[in-house]
DNA sequence: CCTCTTCATCGAATCGATTCGATCGTCAAC
DNA sequence: GTTGACGATCGAATCGATTCGATGAAGAGG
């Protein structure tokens, strides 16, 4: 006769609810209501508990044995596009990242970071790895993969600045109202001849003049509101598109618009974030051009870049880390079986010294 | 007579498992074979649960349930010191973390970030996330209370540059000899009158000189090795202790060290990090030093700084990423039941501009 | 002395999968 | 026509907790 051997994962050799109990003569869901911390059970019974526990070294209830039983992980996900690198080297991520773990770390909740490398926003991760719900911080994609596989999991979304569906919970900022703002600044100032240097429409690398094939095709939510805000003011202007959100991209496309003879040089450049502008600027000085008597730069975002120094950038300021805060706020909620309302949050024009009136000509 | 309704979580409504069996008249154990891509189940029946498992809009097996079944989680957690926004300020630790995703993502395994707010780093967190293997990125400390609750909880855990134990693999550089290769450059150039710009010794927002009694109580390894690497050469020397390690940190103390007469003035400036070189070197500016022809400034790490701009700092340049890469390597490891062993990686100087011969008495 | 609360504790049914050895045909070889 | 081998599928035992209503004992009130 075969001796029948238990099948399934070795043994841990680790202490289990169930021998805590009976160490401490209860049963176990005394033991667990215990470790619970619920009032329900009596205070020498619960020292009995945590002793027989402290004696097997017993460090608690399993979180993952928890997990299934509860239906939650306290884990929730955040997508950041691109390579982690290149997110946390923007300081918009970093502060929105913040906002979040702000909210999150408070509940005992824990940040997944899910760095969806270009296209293959690793599917298998998402197929094995548990979570209560999952942000999209920084690539509002609608037609993403990873949202279809979230969607048929059940996971509740939230999107930030995108991507918008009925059951994704939208943490939005008026970006194309803002950059309008921004936009009649310029035109007040008497600025004709405007530029854009924008942020990657779609993840592919590309970088250049945008022709009106690509700008029907912007895959980024808040980078079409903010072309739009500028041609609200100014109708179409000139699309300069840069291959990621960094400060040498910025500078590339600076020289490129402003290394041409004063007379078709634009006397203004908007650039879709701060991180861009900074890159113009340095592009302005190595071309001798002074700010904003030669030329105006302005941006968007209001963080405070260490490239800047002392400049006073001209920009739209927003609540990156409110917007943070937001969207934490609201996973946490749709974990809790509600259904937040999304969130618009304000943004406001911050007059700074790289803007001023045209240049005469 | 009552009727018994089933104890336990909400019905989620979601398919499971066993459902899909069904629908395609298999055994659940032949489902989980089909989902886990097993050569032992017929490629007709595959099709036929496949098939059964789109009817039913089933996504695959439930990450918790396969976790407790398999006792892992495919998710390693990161603790990163303080709080997440000054860690992604670093850019070593920013680069570190890329390099730890870089592998993980790899293996489909998931990053979560744990960020320990000063002292009570998440213990809650802790108790309820579950984890795989924790990796302690930026903050070493030998008595984390963080490292015994892991302890306890059977948590294997990897340590970049610490905390040293037993049962921590430690991915360590060489903290210490390369420091005092860069002292030794210095000393080579004459510089005799030396001072340290340290990074935080402890936790606790200090700031200023550190006297015997600090000194003897630092509590982060590649600190206290980064001292002991000047103090080889130079025997004791002046130290300045930052805040944390931020560029206007560097600059306060680099004003401190410098805003002095001439004949008390430090020749060198060793800055435990290239950050707070940074700083150091905006002092020196904004005092119209001139490096290195009126002192020189050395840093740490070799990263590259968009604050240098086109300086280049001599510095020692440790492998980051590849630490990171041991590091999760390491955890991975771990995670699959062996026993990795410790990682020293080699450290380099590289002379730049911002060293020079002592300046003429 | 009996009934009604109240309080602490227990039983038992899950949560949803994984996995190992056993089983049941089928087919080839002898 | 057996016997073996092999391939596909199934049974059943977990993994380790949580939770709800039930239960029993003790104390209060009549």
């Amino acid at each position: 006769m075969p001796h029948r051997v238990a099948p399934g994962r070795p043994p841990t050799g680790r202490p289990t609810l169930a021998a805590v109990a009976a160490r401490a003569r209860v049963s176990p869901s005394t033991a667990s209501l215990a470790f619970a911390g619920s009032p329900r059970v009596a205070p020498a019974t619960r020292d009995r508990i945590l002793a027989a526990a402290a004696e097997l070294g017993y460090a608690g209830p399993d979180p993952i044995a928890a997990s299934l039983r509860r239906g939650r992980t306290g884990v929730i996900g955040a997508f950041v596009g691109e390579r982690l690198l290149y997110a946390f080297r923007d300081p918009v991520a970093v502060q929105l990242l913040d906002g979040i773990t702000e909210v999150l770390g408070g509940h005992g909740v824990g940040l997944l970071l899910l760095a969806g490398d270009a296209g293959r926003p690793a599917a298998d991760q998402l197929a094995r790895i548990p979570l209560d719900a999952a942000i999209f911080a920084t690539c509002g994609l609608e037609d993403d993969p990873a949202l279809d596989l979230l969607r048929a999991r059940g996971v509740p979304v939230v999107g930030v600045e995108g991507p918008v569906a009925d059951d994704v919970v939208l943490i939005d900022i008026d970006d194309r109202a803002g950059t309008a703002q921004l936009a009649a600044h310029l035109h007040d100032l008497g600025h004709r001849r405007v530029a854009v240097v924008a942020m990657p429409l779609r993840l592919d690398g590309t970088r250049g003049p945008v022709d009106a094939a690509r700008r029907a095709r912007v895959h980024y939510r808040d980078v079409r509101h903010r072309i739009e805000g500028v041609e609200d003011v100014f109708g179409p202007v000139p699309l300069l598109e840069t291959a990621s959100n960094a400060v040498d991209e910025g500078e590339q496309a600076g020289r490129v618009l402003l290394d041409v003879p004063a007379d078709v040089r634009p006397t203004a450049v908007v650039a879709q974030s701060d991180v861009l502008a900074a890159g113009v600027l340095q592009a302005a000085a190595g071309l001798g051009l002074r700010v904003p008597d030669d030329v105006s730069v302005v941006g968007f975002d209001g963080a405070d870049l260490p490239w800047l120094g002392a400049v006073q950038l001209t920009t739209v300021v927003q609540p990156t880390d409110a917007k943070g805060r937001a969207a934490a706020r609201a996973a946490m909620a749709l974990v809790a079986g509600e259904r937040p309302e999304g969130v618009l949050l304000p943004v406001s024009l911050r007059v700074g010294t790289t803007s001023g009136p045209v240049p005469a000509a």
